[in-house]
DNA sequence: CAGCAAGCTGACAGCGCTGTCAAATTTTTG
DNA sequence: CAAAAATTTGACAGCGCTGTCAGCTTGCTG
């Protein structure tokens, strides 16, 4: 594409080393067997010339594209993939691989197909699937009949033989709900995340156990179903404001929802964290820059997407796929959009 | 990577049509001098054999990439980059072309080597430069020597030679802060953007030209610097709001700063909009769910980088590159932080 | 119907690299 | 110190496609 730049070859570098270009190859590759003499003057040489091999020339020959996709649903909330995109692309880059996006639909009746599609024409190796694409047994199904291998960071039941990257959701809303039950708070509304994913359940599942653990009693009318946006934080918690005996707080599957219930709330007229508490999930950008500052949970996102990048490069290396022993942990944070039961 | 899934390569489609691999060549690529009925046959057999030309066979001997560089930097307002996305994926996939990341962390003393190493390794054909990667003269300079094309999507002055996508920023400035004279407030606070953004410029030029025509004084304590970020956002507010004679309405460069803005204003005990309107600019997913919901600008980010990408791959197929004679539209989005001034 | 331009089609040589396998070299062993 | 074993190196054949260019068909013209 620029003719002015002259193309360095792997012969160009063989002949200034004095070796054949399968040496270079060898030595480029890191394969073994090379004497360290030799390989030292090769990596001169590549210095020298600033030889960088042409990726498509090592596909073809190699049958490998070293690329990597990220298969994600191209949804509002994406503070949470400029995380995922991060934490990959840190990995992918300097391991010599690209990262391809495909943003998907949900629901999509056609997401076999594209995905199908997808992995076959970009030639990927291995590919990223973040919440909520790792929840959706038919992308799993798939990837699984294509063999094509792929890192799934979601809060799913763990696989040996597949990658698998969690975080002790369960432990955080338990956590979460723990703090405000200490607060005073006996009526607390939780507002569930989109049934399709895996979070949602593991969010409930805390809550539940928080209350059986501290004896509050459970009341069915205080869970409302949302759908991790906005618009339906807001509608679930409007719902339970109104209720004869409102909540004194509501814990939200997600920040979104939890901004939709402060957006209820507000509406109502209601003081928070004065008459509602309010927490959510996630930490968002978002959640320390509403009114009030959002007390939520921060999950490492990075970390996770990075260690999902580089145990998929380890498997596409052959490298024996060592899966951390333990979820990754996550941290409540606490803000103002939460505070003590006040007995008025 | 998928041993079982049988190849097809284009000697095969020449095979079962009865052509030489050449003339299925020309067919795939829509090149002339194919005969209409040799034409079909040739489609024929690619879709029975589901033939897909290999990306790598292809650019090796065609020295063409198909791929086009997206670098960004990798700021937290992330909703205008998720629309610049998915604006270019839209056009680069049915057009064949991927799309490659490259997030910056700005400022970078390295930006050069950064930007030429991932030029020559991802050997992209073409590159989009959303704002500021686009305002950066350093990051222009290169790639114009580099003979890369790229597409800027930025409020700078056009060049007839180069793709360049515009707002009209100055004029939606205008148009705000005409909004807020409307509505009685003379003493208007205005928050710049960061000064190595072109936006940041043309947002104040609307401001200050609008005050010039309704004839409202120019007071420069009530402007401030800021850096589209919302601590400066919060800041600058603050200032103003502490200074003897406040404004009564603050205008911001972006929603960003805007949320710092209200953020500033309700430590301060500040109604809004009552005591103070506060608007924005980009129109984030966030402004319509913050209390209360921001009057802002909407750009259409989408359809630029749609454009941008759609320029680009026109160039570099050789199209004529037919620039959009006038530049997009931005529109105000009236919503509730902004109110006629009450007289106290 | 010969003669010629224009339109089609195909043979073949790479593109730059890696896999295979044989040859050359070094090291180890008896 | 020779023979065997292990290590290192290189020659060469593709990978699947496009560019070049020559050859073959057409359809016209006179």
């Amino acid at each position: 594409m620029n003719p002015e730049r002259p193309k360095v070859t792997i012969f160009d570098v063989a002949e200034h080393a004095g070796v054949s270009i399968k040496t270079v190859s060898r030595v480029v590759n890191n394969e073994p067997n090379v004497r360290e003499n030799t390989r030292e003057r090769v990596m001169l040489a590549v210095r020298e010339l600033r030889y960088q091999p042409n990726a498509a020339a090592r596909e073809l020959s190699g049958k490998r594209s070293r690329i990597i996709g990220l298969i994600y649903e191209n949804a509002e909330e994406f503070s949470y993939l400029n995380d995922v995109f991060n934490g990959a692309l840190g990995i992918c880059e300097p391991a010599g691989y690209s990262l391809l996006l495909r943003p998907l639909t949900l629901p999509d009746p056609e997401i076999i197909d594209h995905i199908r599609q997808f992995a076959t024409n970009a030639r990927v190796e291995g590919i990223v699937l973040p919440a909520p694409m790792g929840d959706l047994p038919e992308v799993s199904g798939l990837l699984r009949e294509m063999r094509i291998p792929f890192a799934a960071i979601t809060p799913r039941e763990p696989d040996p033989d597949e990658i698998n990257i969690l975080c002790n959701d369960e432990a955080a809303s338990h956590a979460l709900t723990e703090l405000l039950i200490h607060q005073g708070h006996d009526a607390i509304g939780f507002i569930k995340g989109h049934p399709d994913h895996g979070a949602s359940h593991k969010r409930f599942a805390g809550y539940r156990r928080a209350l059986k653990r501290h004896g509050v009693p459970y009341a069915p009318r205080l869970v409302r179903q949302g759908y991790f946006d906005f618009e339906s934080g807001r509608i679930a918690a409007g719902r339970m404001l109104d209720l004869p005996e409102p909540p004194s707080a509501v814990l939200a599957s997600n920040d979104d929802m939890a901004a939709g219930a402060i957006f209820a709330a507000r509406k109502r007229g209601l003081n928070i964290p004065g008459e509602l508490s309010i927490a959510g999930f996630d930490d968002t950008r978002f959640s320390s820059r509403i009114w009030p500052p959002l007390t939520t949970v921060r999950q490492p996102i990075v970390q996770m997407a990075e260690t999902a990048a580089a145990l998929l490069i380890d498997k596409l290396n052959g490298h024996s796929t060592e899966a951390p022993d333990s979820p990754f942990e996550c941290e409540v944070v606490i803000r103002e959009s939460t505070a003590p039961l006040n007995p008025t």
